[in-house]
DNA sequence: CGTTTTTGACCGGCGC
DNA sequence: GCGCCGGTCAAAAACG
């Protein structure tokens, strides 16, 4: 393959970094508030997944409500205050005044603090058009000189022999996005040494190959981007992505494969993803033992898109994706986003920086086993099904530190177990814990994820 | 009995 | 041209 690509096809690969700190930053500060008060529930139910770690479902839903509830704590506020001060009123006279004293003051407080959140916000929205302009600049660019590449890399998103040098790049790459990743959203992270940190995107890869003769008029429709946005919009921008994909289909139906790689921590021979999917073929690949089989989608009579399933050889806990070409069909209800992924291909290309090709997508088991991505999904399409701009559920570093699922890393022995039940030790799902509810967000798309993987 | 998996044959691209 | 290799086909087997 790898030679295929040299040759025959060309691979661009754009990677545009977002860390979006403003956005984290801002997010942070808005949500502190009620973090607060949040945060002990929060460890309580890691603790509750310490134990038995089996009920995702249930505790993505309940962690899902709770997210929700958070969300609206925000335009709660203005109650709240109400009603303090009502209590207030009815207090002894005696305490009264220290009572209202500390009411001015904590009103004070709250207002300076939601104007700076207002402030915050706009300074998120104004950077993510700003960076929606850029990656339209960006794509222009890419149009104009796409012959000169910018950061062309050949990867390879299978395959035991594509781990060579891709992984160096990514690597170095990648210590980029460590650093961006770390301080963004694992505060309390510890175990990081820059291999961990690597781990630390869910991050997706996809490739465009575009047949020789196409290079030209395909390029053109073609930008990739990374964008990151709170998570609850992702879920719209999945969803927008995959809408889009699917529109374009049917206008251009698939005169490029692209190329979609997910790594994640997955116990079954193959994960399940929502798609049906028909074995074709099976094949030991050189470099390593584990066999590669070969799918094929069967929702849709026609559809052509495949999927490679290969276990990693470096860690054999890891199963290692990859879709091919895009659905000629809406995915069933209940298809993880993942499956859905290659359907963005068409308007978006989602790069990972880190390259895909060996490291860089990693999903917990519980997360690939069971993500719907619900094509359709009434709440993704309230979202703000529109907005062009947008995002890849599965994308950067940024998203990565937002599905940050990847905190944990333990020490390196847990090969080939995978227990059941959570396997990490406690602070790791502290951790755990918060990322859940960031994931929560997501809810459809991703699911509580009680495993992790570490490299 | 229809569908999926298994598995060896087959094929095309590529390097030598 | 030959052999290697990744990928696919398709007949037979397994499955439900
Ligand atoms: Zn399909």
């Amino acid at each position: 393959m790898s030679t295929k690509k040299k040759k025959g096809e060309k691979i661009k690969i754009m990677q545009v970094d977002l860390s979006l700190k403003m956005e984290e930053e801002q997010k942070r500060r808005g949500d502190d508030e009620h973090h607060e008060e949040e945060e002990e529930e929060e460890e309580i139910k890691a603790d509750e997944n310490d134990e038995g770690s089996d009920d995702d479902d249930h505790n993505v839903v309940e962690e899902d409500g709770e997210k929700r509830e958070d969300e609206n704590n925000k335009e709660g506020d203005k109650e709240t205050k109400r009603e303090v001060g009502q209590d207030a009123k009815q207090e002894k006279p005696m305490v009264d005044n220290i009572v209202s004293n500390e009411l001015c003051m904590l009103q004070t407080e709250m207002d300076r603090m939601k104007e700076e959140n207002e402030l915050l916000r706009k300074a998120v929205d104004r950077t993510m058009k700003d960076y929606y302009d850029l990656q339209m600049k960006f794509a222009a660019v890419q149009k104009a000189d796409h012959h000169q590449q910018r950061e062309p890399r050949v990867f390879l998103s299978l395959g035991g022999d594509d781990n060579r040098e891709p992984k160096r790049a990514r690597e170095t790459i990648e210590g980029d996005h460590q650093e961006q990743a770390k301080p963004l959203l694992l505060s309390n992270y510890r175990g990081g040494d820059t291999k961990e940190a690597k781990e630390l995107g869910l991050s997706l890869s996809l490739q465009t190959f575009e047949e020789p003769h196409e290079k030209d008029s395909s390029m053109k429709e073609l930008a990739s981007s990374w964008l990151t946005l709170e998570s609850n919009k992702l879920q719209a921008a999945a969803t927008a992505a995959e809408l889009a994909g699917i529109t374009s289909q049917s206008i251009n139906p698939a005169n490029r494969k692209t190329r979609v790689s997910v790594r994640a921590r997955c116990q079954g021979p193959t994960m399940n993803d929502g798609c049906q999917w028909r074995k074709y073929g099976q094949k030991v690949a050189k470099g390593n033992p584990c066999p590669r089989a070969y799918y094929r989608c069967t929702v849709a009579p026609g559809c052509p898109v495949r999927k490679q399933v290969q276990r990693c050889l470096e860690d054999m806990s890891i199963l290692i994706t990859t879709y091919e070409g895009t659905h000629n069909h809406p995915l069933p209800v209940g298809a993880t986003a993942m499956a859905s992924t290659t359907s963005a291909g068409p308007n978006y290309m989602l790069m990972s920086g880190a390259n895909s090709s060996s490291t860089s997508n990693i999903i917990p088991e519980s997360f690939s086993n069971q993500i719907h991505s619900s094509y359709l999904s009434p709440y993704l399409l309230n979202s703000s099904p529109n907005l062009p701009t947008l995002n890849s559920f599965a994308s950067s570093p940024s998203t990565s530190g937002i599905f940050d699922m990847s905190t944990n890393f333990q020490t390196h022995n847990m090969k080939y177990q995978w227990p059941a039940n959570n396997p990490f030790s406690s602070n790791k799902d502290e951790e755990s814990s918060k990322s859940s509810n960031l994931v929560v967000k997501l809810d459809e798309i991703f699911m509580h994820p009680d495993t992790f993987i570490r490299h």
